[in-house]
DNA sequence: CCATTGACTCGGA
DNA sequence: GTCCGAGCCAATG
């Protein structure tokens, strides 16, 4: 793969919990910061070989991006497990969770 | 190699 | 607050 992408893999495990990252923030620290989508791409093709911490990413709006129903719960519900407060709509507080 | 795609972002209405 | 359009770019087929 390309080092964007491992890149892009390695920040998001390092992401600590009860925090969230945006993916335009991760695609920064990846060393693009206009490349946010592939940020989303890779995470969901890569979460089921790389087990990666998905759900602690959130696009900048502070909400949960997905559009899928099931996975849209899953998200929240993990989100809240870790201690991040989420509102009924996948809303969450960027200053006071964001990394 | 070219065309399409997408869990995005930003600025404007 | 919401909705739209344009821009960006690696991955996919």
């Amino acid at each position: 793969m390309t080092p964007f992408t491992e890149k892009v893999i390695k920040i998001i495990q390092e992401i600590p919990e009860g925090k969230v990252m945006t993916y335009g923030q991760i695609a920064g620290l990846a060393g693009n910061p206009r490349a946010s989508r592939q940020v989303a791409r890779i995470l969901h093709s890569m979460s089921r070989k790389h087990r990666l911490p998905w759900h602690r990413v959130i696009n900048a709006k502070g909400k949960i991006a997905v559009q899928d129903e099931e996975t849209f719960l899953e998200q929240k519900t993990n989100l809240i497990i870790e201690g991040v407060e989420v509102g009924e709509k996948g809303i969450i507080n960027l200053e006071k969770y964001q990394v």
